[in-house]
RNA sequence: CGGGGCGUAGCGCAGUCUGGCAGCGCACUUGCUUUGGGAGCAAGGGGUCGUGAGUUCAAAUCUCACCGCCCCGACCA
């Protein structure tokens, strides 16, 4: 009976810590501030890595690899991006025992350091597009730290791709949106919102910040991801000019674009539950554990051997661990790979090899089914995809149900208070009424989403006219 | 940086008020019995009581200072 995690509807972040920590995908580091991604929380880093890697890929980007130390005057070249990240730079001031003579900021993103580079490597639009992302860490420091969700370092993927013309680069920025929603949707089975970030809760040093806003089970809302069209404000503070077809000669347009390790906190966040983490079949490394259940030596060995076939008939397409561990008993095993997310359980006793069957439990519903030996690997497919649909449609549901059109400050106050979630209300598009509504309710602008449709009203706040809703929301 | 809480075995805590042998549960090790939803018994190992100073015959306990961490708020992917 140890080992028990707070229950979610008690208090969810501390259920969220608990499951982190239990589940053995993290753990505080000795600096403030900062953690360790544990292998069963690195696995899932490889595999959000692998999948949009070859997306990437696929559309035509390519991986590359830029310092972690940029100079300090380089921060200083775009002032907006300059006030927006100094306050959270760390900076080196000393190397090899001496004062340096300019500091170095250890990168909270890269877009001074690759447009520097650049500079050298684009002089016409024969050299472009110039499409390349990077894997690395950054820091940002923090004062409020969270595990997975804001630490001081973190590992992301930042892509920066340089283009001809507005037009090209506002495309670029979309589809890089556009693949990060699939991935979320498809892989991660987190359903978002997709839309367009207020001026206030634009990327410093950006013309459009897009976003995907996804809802977290206790009604607050994540961005999972973003991408900037930074027009030319980066190739003019490094001074990057291209000979245009027609002759000419132009800035370059710009675009970059990330997603974190904070997706494993979304992950963790849309699905789990209090038994622990639900990992999706498509983004899990380990599809299926089978757990031997025997009473006598006799039996033991008659199950270890019909689990030993089984195994045989799925290891070539699925990845399957037999636990065979003797110092644990099976419902402790039961636990163990719950509070782990481990998509599917095979169960063997002795009555199952009796009449050649075996028990499978999906971890999302806690169902048992109950299939003939040779059925097992003709289902698993069938069943992982089911699983897969089953916690996007719930997570979706979730979503639908806890996004409200409000037309008043009271009701917006109210749904804020009692349950969260996304708040479709007016907005005259002043800067003023969004920050006013902020600091009212704590709830923020998540996104103005595409294909909105066009609808007269009141701002919420002013009553000013405005065309159409936007999502609020509380957000991590 | 403001408010709150906590630092005692790997983890969770009691002991602190009222100073007097450093304890409990889990985990760990060994053995036996167990095994279809977190097993039982027995034996065993493990401590800079956050750090420093002070008071005292005697400090986990009292005093002062410092450090660290977590939670809640303002800033953020």
């Amino acid at each position: 009976m140890e080992n028990r995690i707070t229950r979610k509807e008690e208090n969810f972040s501390q259920w969220y810590i608990d499951v982190i920590l239990k589940a053995k995908l993290a753990d505080y580091a000795p600096v403030k501030g900062c953690m360790v991604i544990r292998p069963n929380g690195y696995i899932l880093w490889e595999n959000i890595q692998k999948n949009l890697d070859r997306m990437f890929k696929e559309s035509g980007h390519v991986n590359a690899y830029f310092p972690l130390l940029i100079p300090e005057s380089f921060i200083q070249k775009e002032s907006e991006h300059m006030e927006g990240f100094s306050p959270e730079c760390a900076v080196v001031t000393y190397g090899g025992g001496k004062k340096l003579k300019e500091p170095l900021i250890v990168r909270p993103t890269s877009e001074t350091m690759i447009w520097s580079m650049y500079a050298r490597w684009i002089t016409s639009y024969r050299d472009l597009p110039l499409l390349i992302n990077q894997w690395c860490n950054i820091v940002r420091w923090e004062l409020r730290p969270r595990l997975f969700l804001r630490t001081s370092e973190f590992l992301w993927q930042e892509g920066h791709t340089a283009h001809e013309t507005y037009e090209e680069a506002d495309k670029e920025a979309l589809k890089m949106l556009g693949i990060y929603k699939k991935f979320v949707e498809e892989y991660m089975a987190i359903p978002v919102y997709k839309g367009q970030k207020s001026d206030s809760e634009r990327f410093a040093g950006a013309l459009q910040t897009y976003t995907i806003e996804a809802l977290m089970q206790d009604g607050k809302a994540l961005q999972a991801g973003t991408s900037h069209n930074l027009g030319q404000n980066f190739a003019r503070a490094f001074n990057v000019k291209f000979a245009t077809r027609e002759g000419g000669e132009d800035y370059v347009w710009a675009t970059s674009w990330g997603v974190s390790t904070r997706l494993i906190g979304a992950l963790i966040m849309a699905h789990g539950d209090n038994k622990g983490i639900i990992i999706p079949p498509k983004l899990a490394s380990l599809i299926a554990v089978i757990i031997p259940i025997y009473y006598s030596a006799k039996e033991r060995s008659r199950v270890l051997s019909y689990i030993q076939s089984l195994y045989l008939n799925l290891k070539n397409d699925f990845n399957v661990k037999i636990d065979d561990r003797e110092e644990y008993r099976p419902s402790y095993k039961f636990n163990e790979w719950e509070l782990q997310g481990i998509p599917l359980r095979i169960e063997v006793g002795p009555k199952d090899v009796e009449k050649k069957q075996a028990i499978l439990v999906r971890r999302d519903t806690g169902k048992k089914i109950i299939l003939p030996f040779n059925e097992v690997s003709l289902r698993f497919s069938t069943l992982l995809n089911e699983i897969q649909k089953n916690l996007f449609e719930k997570a979706k549901r979730f979503k639908e149900e806890n996004t409200f059109k409000v037309d008043n400050l009271d009701d917006f106050q109210k749904v804020i208070d009692d349950k969260g979630g996304f708040i479709y209300a007016h907005w005259c598009g002043s800067p003023e009424c969004e920050a006013k509504i902020k600091s009212l309710t704590k709830a923020t602008i998540r996104c103005i989403p595409f294909h909105n449709e066009k609808e007269e009203g009141k701002c919420i706040y002013c009553g000013g006219k405005s065309s159409q809703r936007v999502l609020f929301a509380k957000a991590y």
